[in-house]
RNA sequence: GCGGGCUUAGCUCAGCUGGUUAGAGCGCACGGUUGUGGUCCGUGAGGUCACGGGUUCAAACCCCGUAGCUCGCCCCA
């Protein structure tokens, strides 16, 4: 057993798994680009205030989570552990306030000290989109409808469910806490341990318990809808509308809840049974009070993430390496031509490999582990009569093509 | 941070109530084939039995600790 491991929670992505990564990143930036979101990059890690003051002091996030150091130069600095707050954080760094609204679509590691389970990791990987600048519901359809056709695009919409609620504004939220808290201090004892904690950090969270007690006491809890003022259930209503409208079916699951502090209105979460206890693959909601929190002008935005191994588990169609065509000098006599060949053909735009010693039946199997296409076989007498001899891997036919039209002639095999 | 299960070759796994040189399949290397892969046949390499300690005449096997993996909780993508 090696005993070199890498960091725990952690893992290298060779090209099997490279490839799914790829898959999801390209479909995803593909389909948002359609959206008109254009990909950004913000730093790895940032001033720790930056996810402090923005994820909020109860947050399990910034408790529990952060990957958190002083630098050389005695700065506190966080390896980030979620997207949304450096894209904020960049908005007004870069003054972009002058240009909302703003669409934006990012890729690339996030860091959360956890214990490592089955789609959950140390550092992992999460796609994103964020649309800031829009107050009014279009935005919650663009940004949902857009995650959508995502899904659909990977192949992976049909075992997924969309599950979407609304926090309201902050005024309906606060009104509806505080009933929420009395009901609950009112059956303190029977609240699970942990619900009895989350009643004074979250009490929200209460309504997403698992434990069966909870669930009892939560049925007969007062309902979020009562508490809605008029403005949030329009904006609510008129969500749902316009997904309606555009085909997308969802579940209104009242009980859902986001953990984070800045999310206002919408909050939603792409579900999947496939993956056990980590079945969210996609989350996001609005976010209309975090540039003013973060210190930038008041400006509403919405988003979601979406964890690209989680995604990729899902892929159903597995990217395949590209075919290559290999060309084999057959003595080493021919070994310079068959490099001044390869060349050609890459230039030409055919993946080529050309083996790296042995004979010629050394290079065939070679050939074959790379799951080479065709062998393309290079000898003394191929080179007198200016031909190479073509072999069909998969087919075993062999055929002789002047080199000079093989660029046209290869094209079967592409 | 809490609880359960697991850890034997590169991979997937056998290994009896503790007993002598720890096995298989796949994969890998070489050969059968000095100009032809895949299939087949032969030969071979590869193991501090996760790590550290303990019990025992004797430990892959029993006990304790540590690490990692895994499933669930918390939380989250």
């Amino acid at each position: 057993m090696a005993s070199l491991q890498p960091a725990r929670g952690t893992h290298d992505l060779l090209p099997d798994d490279f490839r799914r990564h790829s898959r999801v990143i390209d479909i995803a930036r593909e389909t948002a680009g359609l959206y008109g979101f254009a990909q950004i990059a913000t730093p790895i890690f940032e001033f720790t205030e930056v996810f402090q003051r923005t994820l909020g002091d109860t947050s399990d996030i910034v408790t529990k989570e952060m990957y958190t150091f002083i630098d050389k130069g005695g700065e506190q600095v966080t390896l980030r552990p979620e997207g949304t707050a450096g894209v904020a954080r960049a908005l007004i760094s870069n003054g972009l306030s002058q240009h909302l609204p703003l669409k934006y679509f990012y890729a690339g590691p996030m860091f959360r000290y956890e214990r490592p389970q089955k789609g959950r990791l140390r550092q992992f990987h999460q796609i994103g989109v964020e649309l800031l600048g829009v107050p009014g519901p279009q935005a919650d359809i663009e940004v949902l409808a857009t995650g959508q056709q995502i899904l659909e695009a990977l192949g992976i919409w049909r075992h997924t469910r969309l599950e979407l609620n609304t926090l309201g504004d902050p005024e309906s939220r606060d009104a509806y806490r505080a009933v929420l808290v009395e009901y609950f201090q009112d059956h303190l004892d029977t609240l699970s341990k942990d619900s009895q904690e989350r009643l004074h950090r979250n009490p929200l969270r209460i309504l997403d318990s698992k434990d069966e007690g909870d669930r009892t006491l939560v049925a007969g809890a007062p309902a979020f809808g009562a508490y809605l003022n008029q403005h949030s259930q329009d904006f609510f209503g008129r969500v749902t509308e316009g997904l309606t409208a555009l085909g997308i079916p969802y579940t209104h699951n009242p009980r859902l809840v986001r953990g984070l502090d800045y999310y206002t209105h919408t909050a939603f979460e792409f579900v999947t049974e496939a993956l056990g206890a980590q079945g969210t693959v996609m989350a996001g909601g609005r976010y209309d009070g975090l540039v003013g929190m973060m210190g930038g002008p008041e400006t509403p935005g919405i988003g979601w993430a979406a964890g690209i191994e989680r995604l990729a588990m899902l892929l159903t169609e597995v990217p395949q390496a590209p075919r290559p065509i290999a060309v084999i000098p057959v003595g080493s006599a021919e070994e310079a031509a068959a490099m001044r060949l390869a060349q050609r053909l890459r230039k030409a735009g055919y993946p080529v490999e050309l083996g790296y010693g042995g004979n010629v039946g050394k290079r065939m199997k070679r050939a074959n582990k790379l799951n080479a296409r065709a062998a393309l076989l290079l000898g003394e007498a191929e080179l007198a009569r200016e031909i190479a001899t073509v072999r069909d891997l998969d087919s075993g036919e062999q055929v002789e093509i002047p080199l000079s039209q093989l660029e046209d002639r290869l094209s079967i095999f592409r």
